[in-house]
DNA sequence: ACTCACGGGACCTCCCGTTTCT
DNA sequence: AGAAACGGGAGGTCCCGTGAGT
């Protein structure tokens, strides 16, 4: 009566292991350096599932990945951003918090997007995601600054400029492995708002 | 009666065609994106010559093209910054310039280094030349900075805070394929000078 | 009626198919001479199922040939040397079928073992994997002249001198393109086994 | 008036410079698994200057540099055979020279001529080379034997069974890393020389 | 006698996607 | 859902030989 039980229930692990691994790859390495055995390999997931769960194959995984990371990231900014203080002090808990990440990661683990896009901008499926995961991070922070009691679009200008900031900062903390980038634009943000506190 | 330019021996010639070329693939695709074989197509120069310029092959081909674009780079900044008017209006211009490049390329060019920053964060010779690259931008808007009258602590904090808003700005204005988070960026950089006009 | 015999599903087939391809051409060119392409083109197996088969490349490729290559010999030697007659004249015929294999070959086929050998020699698997073929065969000439009733240090002696000798005169009929050395080294073996018929 | 002191006199130098270090990576590796940059970069001699002295290439430098060295074996055949004592003590000599030249040299400096014979068969050039190199030896092994009373027909037999034997032990010293086969094969041809001291 | 640069063709490796069978 | 094998193409590297220009 019971359904054959030697029968493996991976289906659902196998497709989040292909997820999880991808999305570690590409955060590292971007997308053309990371070869499908590479993630089958860190997956530890059958090889021969891949194309059963990703009919289209890397760039379908791809964009699946980089989806649920941006989700989970988008995630972790409203959280970080609901907190009691005011904008500004969220904002500085958000730096510091993927500062830590950063070098807990000795300098691998960036931002899960910015390598994508930048590398693969000529790729419209996979920018537009980008887009899409950017734009959720936005919203996010447009939302925190305008509950601090910002214009609307005071909130949208200030929302890009802080994305933009951490975004380099990243890159740059990636290329001297150091952190010291991120404190330099915490610090830098929290004289712009002190400058305006609600636009 | 002019000797002959077209004649042979083009050593020099194309050492220069496969810097230019790797220059802007590397710009546009990242590293790993990009083969050898789109590179000596697009420079002109014969295959056979590639790896006598360029014994140590890919990478050190990546590392020459890195510095000398990243060199073109720094040119261009020291010039726009030391035209009259103060460094907040300068770096407007900057950006400006930044922007309109990035729409002409059809959101190709970007930053030439901070693709491969991202990408090859694990391969430490690109990595050096990378960190050294940037520090040579950071000098110059130090330098603009000091000049305006900033302490120098002061300016190496805002010009971190000025390389990453605009290294961040271009990996948000790719992802869009729009130049407003350069504007946004622009106006936002301008306001926070007005707040602390000469730390 | 019977099934579709030309059908696909060659996983068997293919691998089979390298390892002649690749037995045959380190015989007659050796390791260095010898391209993936030729071995493909010789197989007739599809290209992409190399590394399948043989993940460890070329090289692995080779390991597994000399295997083979060697145990079949081990067993043409065995056959030989066991028939009624003695050691002596096991050997001798022996001899003369080598002699014609190369002689019939064009002077190609000569020792499978011995040019990997002499080319690689710094290459320890490969040079572990010839030592254990040769040590197969001279295990096999021991047997044969111990059952002559040899004594056994006698008998390991003898078989080193006979392979050596085979081995040589191989290497010397290859260089004539003529099959006198063979002979040669068949008589005079002859005689050694005559001035001291059982150690 | 004196000739131009500046001009390097290296013409005769870098021919030899080049020979040498063909002879040494031959005998090594063989002709297929020596390239012309390791050739250039062991001999020290500049690079230029290899297709003026060897206008016919690598197979040019190869011929030569087996002439060279197989002479160069050819007159210690000869000295090491002229010594008193008989031609079964001279033989002796020669294996336990040989035998110590490999084991000095960590199991790398084999018979020069036999590499290159098996890996190259079908390269008539070379094949030809490699026969005329052996037909010398021979003829000064066969050269001792009839000094030393022994048939004509005999000692090109005797010869030829002596230069395999030799050149098989070689091969199997090389493989096991132990000059053991070198001692078995001189032992063995002792006891033939004294079954049949003067066919 | 030697240098620089070419020139194109291999080399081995590994890629990604598919097909067939279980 | 998964395993095995195919299939062809491209990856980066390095090779050998040639000439023009000292």
């Amino acid at each position: 009566m019971s359904p054959d039980v030697r029968r493996r229930s991976n289906g659902r692990a196998s497709r989040e292991a292909f997820l999880d691994a991808t999305g570690v790859l590409l955060r590292r390495q971007g997308y053309a350096a990371t070869g499908l055995n590479e993630i089958v390999a860190r997956s530890g997931a059958p090889r021969g599932s891949l194309y059963f769960h990703f009919p289209g194959g890397k760039q379908e995984l791809a964009l699946a990945a980089m989806e649920r990371t941006g989700e989970q990231l988008r995630g972790g900014i409203a959280a970080l951003m609901s907190q009691p203080g005011g904008a500004a002090a969220s904002l500085a808990r958000l730096i510091d918090v993927l500062a830590a990440g950063l070098e807990a990661s000795g300098y691998r683990d960036g931002c899960p997007i910015a390598t994508v896009t930048l590398e693969q901008a000529g790729n419209e499926p996979v920018r537009l995601t980008a887009e899409r995961v950017f734009s959720t991070w936005l919203a996010e922070l447009e939302a925190a600054l305008a509950a601090d009691g910002m214009e609307p679009a005071a909130a949208e200008r200030r929302a890009v400029m802080v994305l933009a900031a951490i975004e380099g900062a990243l890159v740059l903390a990636r290329a001297r492995r150091d952190v010291a980038p991120m404190h330099a634009v915490r610090d830098e943000l929290n004289a712009l708002f002190e400058a305006r506190p609600a636009g």
